[in-house]
DNA sequence: CCGAAAGTTTTAGTGTGGCGAAGTAATAGC
DNA sequence: GCTATTACTTCGCCACACTAAAACTTTCGG
């Protein structure tokens, strides 16, 4: 199999592509010291902004408790940090430590940006736009499949159908 | 920011085809009734179209005692086969079915490859190729940065450094 | 056929992470 | 101010999956 062979037709693509994106996520994850669970909830973390503890219980489908291990975890990594709701108090407000929805985790994605920027003076202006447009495309295209997926398994029942 | 406005920006968009990718990933998995470490090893037995336990302890980096669970839960849930290699019948050869009556990989991939393939011929060959070729490329440098990040986790220790 | 080696499975031990229930702190109602 | 409710945390238990080591089966060499 193409162990560096990146890569022949689209659809070879496509699995290439996703694998390395996956490993990839979960070697940003090990380097974080999070396991791919908890680097996901980070993300979730990271796309809203900040949220409460329940919130995030209910988004990640977690119990309270195991969310609280969750934001241990993730606080003690120093990856977030738990806030106190002024209104409510009993609230905790998690709060992601860098900026929202692109964490700029050590470092780690600048350099990745860093390298892709630097591919990207290969093509003319046109063939940039191609190419946004596609990726506009497949993540729209991933995140109805995603959401279709869950809603048959939801459908479907827990239970091996 | 890009909350679900997928994408201005390359950073962005890379972040954003990540995290879909991902998660996309784990809704396959759970309709498939596995764990998204289990899909991943049925996407290596599926693309290599069959091989022995040995092997995919390898390019999981188990070990041989996790392979045989790993095999176990794939073989339950009717996505593998185990076979006896007619040459050296020590070694379990792994073939992937298309399993009747399960929820079926393929067709999932098949809406995800004929939605991909839908705005393909928004595109002409110049495009195309722009496109293919940014993908080779972003496939290398996920695989590049996460030997990099592999191998600088293995030399910061597990600990929390 | 006998012993060594190779490949896989089994077993015991461990660590992680989840759920459920009780506990603690804060808000709302009386 | 006291009680009920809400929100999170702590605690006990358990399921899962991994590693390491022993066991079992098959193959190869003498």
């Amino acid at each position: 199999m193409a162990q560096d062979g990146t890569g022949q037709r689209g659809e070879d693509l496509g699995w290439e592509l996703s694998t390395a994106v996956v490993l990839f996520h979960e070697a940003v994850a090990q380097r974080l010291g999070l396991s791919a669970a908890d680097h996901r909830a980070l993300g979730v973390v990271s796309r809203a902004g900040s949220l409460t503890a329940g919130e995030l219980a209910q988004r990640t489908g977690l119990s309270p408790g195991a969310v609280t291990g969750l934001v241990d975890r993730l606080e003690s990594a120093g990856h977030v940090r738990r806030t106190r709701d002024p209104a409510d108090r009993r609230r905790v407000v998690i709060v992601p430590v860098s900026a929202p929805g692109r964490p700029d985790l050590s470092g780690i994605f600048r350099d990745l940006g860093a390298a892709m920027a630097g591919f990207g003076g290969d093509y003319d202006e046109q063939q940039i736009r191609a190419i946004q447009d596609y990726l506009v495309k497949t993540i729209r295209v991933l995140r109805e499949q995603t959401r279709r997926l869950s809603a048959e398994a939801a459908a479907e029942g827990p239970g091996d159908g």
